[in-house]
RNA sequence: CGGGGCGUGGCGCAGUCUGGUAGCGCACCUGCUUUGGGAGCAGGGGGUCGUUGGUUCGAAUCCAGCCGCCCCGACCA
């Protein structure tokens, strides 16, 4: 992509709106434009990471033996009535009228209509287990949305529900997902830590959430310093038992504060290990059994021929705050740095000088090459002056900066610079190929 | 929902207290110079001052209502 034909609207002052640094770079980055409270566009930087987060979400929850639907924004409030939320979920909740005067209602979640979809279609226990999901927009008209898209009222999520025939097999389900979010948060780069937490107005016994430590998280968790250097990334062999793997994961003192203990905290974490931070929640999972299944009349026929109520599990990743989170995780006074597995482009190429010829040629042939060997480019080709395009590169984070000049084209090199450390090589261009292809 | 604040060219702000017909920086357009870390000079375009009503000879400025947005708290992917 030629930047000069992107639309890539970056600020070089900063919105007085935008309180912490993921909002007021991505504001800068060109990457979202605010359209109400807590209401986003997502410009086409900021759209190229969203799909490159959604698209390792969705390879992570393919992988653990979920499948893929996708279920509509819009929901009858009818369904909502079966499973008594409708009065229940209050103002959060979008309310609308259709032109018929039914009540319709923008989905804040998908446990009803998941329900309603699985009751019509399963009948027998051969049929289970299944974990169903999608990655779909919700809308939670929250009382302050704030922090740019960390708390949006609109907002892109991966929910998945699990069926099962009893609760054993629920806790397998429940520990496939868990190991999976672990995974998939490991391929963004992010230490999330697993929390024992809350189960919320969704209700059910078994939950954690999953958090990334950051100074703007806005819920408040005490946790073993183990956690913060633990690696998560290790293959996974879904079929095996995951209890031995969940228990291990889970041995050492994580919760967040509605679940803190302070007395087992300083128990069973000496002192100097003892961490309390604030951190960003970026997954919940839930064990909620038949909260659904039986008001809803979610049954299978068992072994014995007998109706069964099916247990069930859902499973949140915030999609879209995982942009927010993944740049608080990773930023520095000059802009983002985006780990190379979410990177909206792998390279910016540098033209420090538009019209002349040779660094013209130098680049347009390192553009076409690179693009064949399958690396995505940000041609910076515009008739601007170098510290411009240094800034606007650094601000956007692309992970590797291919910067070539009438200098370098002399001498028959091109440098290359790492955004992440800052290096800078100066190699003859096809060696400078053969690294960014590493 | 309680408390606080803000709405003036695309962005950041001044002007409001003390009413007299709108200004600065950045961005944008034109020209010249410049060219490895957000250039310089010169010229230029763009604003019903959130909105409605009121007071006044006259309102960005004073008064009232409404709308929008932000921050702090209790709830949540």
């Amino acid at each position: 992509m030629k930047l000069s034909q992107f639309f890539l609207p970056t600020l070089k002052e900063v919105p007085s709106d935008a309180q912490i640094a993921s909002h007021r770079l991505m504001l800068r980055a060109g990457m979202i434009r605010q359209t109400s409270a807590g209401i986003y566009a997502w410009l086409p930087l900021g759209l190229r990471v969203l799909r490159r987060i959604e698209q390792i979400v969705r390879e992570e929850q393919n992988r653990a033996g979920a499948i893929e639907l996708l279920m509509p924004t819009i929901q009858s409030a009818d369904l909502w009535r079966e499973s008594g939320r409708y009065d229940d979920y209050g103002d959060e909740m979008l309310r609308i009228t259709d032109r018929h005067q039914r009540d319709m209602l923008f989905g804040p979640t998908n446990e009803e209509m998941i329900t309603d979809i699985f009751r019509h279609a399963v009948r027998s226990y051969r049929d289970l287990p299944r974990n169903l999901y999608h990655i779909q927009w919700k809308f939670r008209d929250e009382i302050r949305p704030r922090f740019g898209v960390m708390r949006g009222r609109e907002f892109l999520m991966k929910d998945a529900y699990s069926f099962d025939l009893d609760a054993a097999g629920a806790r397998r389900s429940y520990n496939r997902m868990f190991v999976a979010y672990l995974k998939t948060f490991a391929r963004m780069g992010l230490q999330a830590i697993p929390m024992a937490a809350d189960t919320g107005p969704i209700g059910g016994d078994l939950s954690h959430e999953f958090i990334i430590l950051a100074d703007t998280g806005e819920s408040e968790v005490f946790c073993h310093a183990d956690y913060l250097a633990r690696d998560w990334a290790g293959d996974i062999d879904y079929e095996t038992d995951l209890q031995p793997l969940i228990d291990d994961l889970t041995a050492l003192y994580a919760a967040t504060d509605e679940k803190h203990d302070a007395a087992r905290f300083a128990a069973e974490v000496p002192q100097d290990q003892q961490r309390s931070a604030r951190g960003i929640e970026v997954g919940h999972i839930f064990y909620f059994g038949t909260k659904y299944s039986a008001p809803m009349g979610a049954v299978v026929a068992g072994p014995d021929g007998n109706d069964i109520a099916v247990e069930m599990g859902s499973y949140g990743i915030g999609v879209s705050r995982l942009v927010g989170a993944i740049i608080e995780a990773s930023h520095d006074d000059n802009g983002i740095i985006w780990p190379a597995s979410v990177a909206p482009f792998d390279v910016g190429l540098i033209n420090l000088k538009p019209g002349d010829d040779a660094v013209d040629e130098q680049c347009s042939q390192l553009y076409t090459q690179l693009q064949a060997a399958g690396l995505e480019l940000l041609y910076d080709d515009r008739d601007e002056r170098a510290g411009a395009k240094f800034a606007t590169m650094d601000l956007i984070g692309l992970p590797w900066q291919l910067i070539v000049g009438p200098k370098g084209v002399k001498g028959g090199t091109v440098e290359l610079k790492n955004r992440a450390t800052g290096e800078r090589f100066d190699l003859a261009p096809a060696a400078a190929m053969q690294k960014l292809q590493e």
